[in-house]
RNA sequence: GGAGAGAUGGCAGAGUGGUCGAAUGCGGUGGUCUUGAAAACCAUUGACCUUCACGGGUCCGGGGGUUCGAAUCCCUCUCUCUCCGCCA
């Protein structure tokens, strides 16, 4: 959410910004702004009213004290009227508030200055590439022939057991799943972030506190009898984990890193954009979750962008870095780097990482801030990224490293596996 | 699932109709003392909105009510804890 102090200073800047993502959002800034100013000028009323309504209170006790009670309750009449106007600008007050509020919720955070205006995927700029394309037989096979032949993945036991997208790792298949879980989160710990396991599922508070609530409603599973959600990320409860605390400014910035599943409902996915692993209901990630001093944050980002490459570089992974355009952002981010690993078989890129600095769109919404050094609070700046998403990390593993003799596990992981090849 | 208790400042914990944004302790910060530290002592220490400022207002789990006046009384919701039951 944006500050609305924000758009009062500096209403055109965030128009430019958010022309970026192809959003015309003057009129709607106009009306935030005018509904601010309403805001404003009705709580000065209320507390003047409410002033002198308290101050005769004050006066009233005092009078019942020195036994004057004809006086006192000569006094309670002229209350009746402040009551009663006190009582409307509240009423009045808390339209405004919920009309400003859901005005707020509708702006999407403002691209920084350096992101690319652009309306979808086209628009995105590569930043680098690294790698080359592996050169495969021409019998090649993509990763869900693989997977059936050496035995490890069971999509159809998963369409059985649940549906499809929630795929069944069997033997290896599952011990590579685990080996990679494992070397992320060393590789997180060695790069300082500290572990965290947190629940899997949460609350509305929660989905809204990082961005998820209302805008992608549709897009989470909802366990209704108990009204709580599956997370799509662990990015929500890790940053959740700070939700209205004012954190020590020398315990900034603060790391943490998670494993968990993740649940996608996909609605409106289809064809081979779906295929395999490419895009499933329920996936293993591991998260990373910054939070520091705004003046820290693009510097964060870029450590995590350096960070995140280096994990597709020990893997052996052919992969590019993107960074996208003002329209193909997520709705809270201001700028978001994508990696895409290169898949030999079906000859294309797959994204296995989005790492983005959000500002302070989330701590806005979060209520997360820190005590800056003049000892006022100030609001966080929240980032997060992927490091990294498993399955299409797996498709890409499977299908670049696939031989006549098998399938080569990378030399990083064979210490979390126990073996170097599949066949 | 059944029964009971509770929700107050960073934490612990008083407060049962006005002088309470709230005792006290711990913690934090500044100081005195000390070669330094500890201890002791003194002072200070919640958040939010609004104002150039002075000031004003809101907040004692959420919402509603009674009252001139509510942390305190009433209703309601949520959550937490304890005991019993069930159970990984």
């Amino acid at each position: 959410m944006l500050e609305v102090s924000y758009l009062r200073e500096h209403r055109n800047e965030a128009v430019q910004r958010l022309a970026k993502r192809k959003l015309q959002a003057d009129i709607t800034i106009n009306d935030i702004l005018r509904l601010d100013e309403q805001r404003r000028s009705n709580q000065s009323e209320l507390d003047a009213v409410l002033a002198e309504s308290n101050q005769l209170s004050k006066e009233i006790g005092q009078l019942f004290k020195e036994g004057k009670k004809d006086e006192a309750n000569a006094m309670k009449a002229k209350t009746a009227d402040l009551k009663e106007k006190s009582k409307e600008l509240q009423v009045e007050q808390d339209q405004i508030k919920h009309a400003l509020e859901n005005l707020l919720v509708t702006l999407p955070n403002t691209p920084h200055a350096n992101v690319k205006e652009g309306a979808s995927a086209e628009d995105n700029e590569e930043i680098k590439v690294v790698g080359e394309k592996p050169l495969l037989s021409s019998d090649a096979q993509p990763h869900w022939e693989l997977a059936d032949r050496y035995k490890l993945i069971d999509f159809e036991l998963g369409v059985k057991i649940s549906g499809a997208g929630f795929p069944v790792y069997t033997g290896k298949g599952a011990r590579l799943q685990r080996a990679l879980i494992n070397f992320f989160l060393e590789q997180n710990l060695e790069a300082g972030y500290v572990e965290y396991q947190p629940p899997h599922f949460v609350n509305e508070a929660s989905g809204f506190g990082t961005g998820q609530l209302p805008d992608k409603e549709g897009q989470m599973y909802h366990m209704e009898k108990d009204d709580l959600y599956a997370i799509p990320t662990a990015e929500v409860p890790l940053t959740n984990i700070f939700r209205d605390t004012i954190v020590k400014s020398e315990d900034l910035p603060v790391r943490c890193t998670a494993y968990t599943p993740c649940f996608r409902r996909e609605a409106g996915s289809y064809g081979k954009d779906v295929r395999g692993l490419n895009r499933l209901h329920q996936f293993d990630k591991v998260e990373v979750v910054n939070i520091c001093k705004p003046e820290d944050s693009y510097g964060i980002l870029d450590e995590m962008v350096a960070h995140v490459g280096g994990l597709l570089e020990k893997l052996g992974l052919h992969y590019r870095i993107l960074r996208l355009c003002g329209g193909d952002m997520g709705f809270t981010s201001a700028m978001t780097y994508d990696f895409e690993v290169w898949s030999a078989a079906q000859g294309r890129w797959l994204e296995v990482s989005s790492v983005s600095n959000f500002e302070t769109y989330q701590s806005n919404r979060l209520k997360l801030r820190y005590r800056a050094e003049d000892k006022k609070t100030q609001l966080c700046h929240t980032l997060n990224g992927s490091a990294l998403a498993l399955p299409r990390v797996l498709a890409a593993l499977l299908e670049n490293n696939q031989s006549a003799e098998g399938i080569q596990i990378p030399e990083v992981l064979v210490p979390y596996t126990g073996f170097d090849k599949i066949s």
